[in-house]
DNA sequence: ACAGAAAGTGTACGCTGTACAGAGTTAGTG
DNA sequence: CACTAACTCTGTACAGCGTACACTTTCTGT
């Protein structure tokens, strides 16, 4: 129960902490509080007042502990961070989603970014690890088993996996800053598209940019696409892709 | 000169701090730095020791003035960040580049790959706008270039620099988090694949996981691939992808 | 009964961004 | 040349931050 003074500098034990996997020792007197209540406040405050709220001071106040009582619970406030990222990962819900491995994707690619927009601060969290808690694997193996029905081989699987997620991650963390920056900018999403067309015709006009002043001038920054337009279209063309690489594996496989 | 109470609502504001387009105001005394001076020494502060280092304070202090000097300059720290970003762009060195799209877009990524290996701390900053620094439209300059000797039409154009790109960035920005993380994880980027594998292994007999298992037991996880093999392998996918799209549109062409 | 382990507390350090009020300096105007 | 408006720069203040360290208190197994 103890975050004693390893540090975690044994990637096994984030995993412990993780699946609870710790042996609790047993004597000294029980803590008042668990791991999930810690996390879970942490949670609460990030969904209600974002990541910049969460204190250790703020969260100790909340479970009506001092601040330090927390080191009995979690190593660092990195590792809190961590934690949070893992926990706050709700399971997918398949319910309606087709079987063929491109609806899977996309279903499954539509969720997790509406998971991170629902939770933003999660995106303010650095990765240090791959994901490694329950409801994360849970989402891996959904993505796994549908390509698994295709002619890709593992490699090609997780290659798959890796550049999906990496979009939706980059996409939706690329969304969600111009968003919150927009209070500074005075430019939401939906108006960057003309205001950035504006903006090269007036500062590209130089010899230096010709290609750029073309394509500035050729209207197709005049539109006013949602973000999720602008998502679901990139997801068409990396599905595409997909698509092509598993035709590809399954000629050779029919030659080989 | 003033970095006045307008704040930066005005989307112009920071373009015109980045082209030098204001108008400096004839009347008073003339300010002792230039935004170069301040942008630089924090980028050089950046350099040294990180982002985390870099504080109104310590910038003020290293140019000999007071802190509050400072915000007669930069709106504020967030517009001093976004400044970081765009001035510590170097211009693209195409001198050894091919001519061929393949080749340059290659090129172009690795390039921007290495730009944010020697400064890490980029991608510590939210980028709340697209890139309008001169040097940053250089970059996008030379990309654009190359994809428009092809069948491309302008959308097509954008929207694979958009996917390339944000690839680059979602790809450094994890070697990044993950190698700076591994004090506190005791893993190194290498590592990950064994380690990641055997957690696998371990942690998903359950029977909710039967792919990740099949997976995980695969041996795929077992090399100590380099960030740098990873990201060429993932790029090459995306150009593979870019490829076929430009055949489609060679083929529309041909039959329109 | 008591040793020893664990849980929880209180204090301290050296930081952070920026609002605000005021003092000092300069250039254009009459 | 004096003056005023514009502009630069300073000092202080506020309300925080993560966590090292030394400590008291509480509990369990022997």
């Amino acid at each position: 129960m103890a975050a004693d003074e390893t540090r975690g500098r044994d990637p096994q034990y984030l995993l412990d902490l993780l699946w609870r996997t710790q042996s609790p020792g047993t004597r000294g007197p029980r803590g008042s509080l668990s791991l999930d209540q810690v996390v879970g406040e942490a949670v609460r405050i990030a969904d209600e007042e974002g990541i910049a709220a969460v204190s250790m001071r703020r969260i100790a106040q909340k479970l009506g502990v001092t601040t330090m009582t927390l080191y009995r619970y979690v190593p660092s406030k990195d590792d809190l961070l961590d934690l949070m990222f893992s926990m706050a990962t709700s399971v997918p819900d398949t319910s309606d989603w087709p079987d063929d491995w491109r609806g899977v994707l996309r279903n499954w690619a539509r969720g997790t970014r509406q998971l991170l927009l629902d939770r933003p601060w999660m995106l303010d969290i650095p990765i240090g690890a791959p994901p490694m808690g329950p409801n994360n694997l849970a989402w891996m193996e959904v993505a796994l088993a549908a390509l698994d029905r295709t002619a890709l081989n593992e490699g090609d699987m997780i290659g798959v996996l890796l550049i999906i997620s990496g979009f939706v991650l980059g996409d939706t963390r690329q969304e969600l800053t111009m968003t919150s920056a927009s209070a500074r900018t005075g430019v939401s999403y939906e108006e960057w598209g003309r205001v950035y067309g504006r903006m090269m015709a007036r500062v590209a006009t130089d010899e230096r940019f010709p290609t750029l002043a073309k394509v500035a001038t050729s209207g197709i920054f005049d539109n006013e696409n949602t973000a999720e337009d602008d998502f679901n279209e990139n997801l068409d063309f990396l599905l595409d892709s997909v698509a092509a690489l598993i035709r590809r594996r399954e000629e050779e496989r029919a030659a080989g």
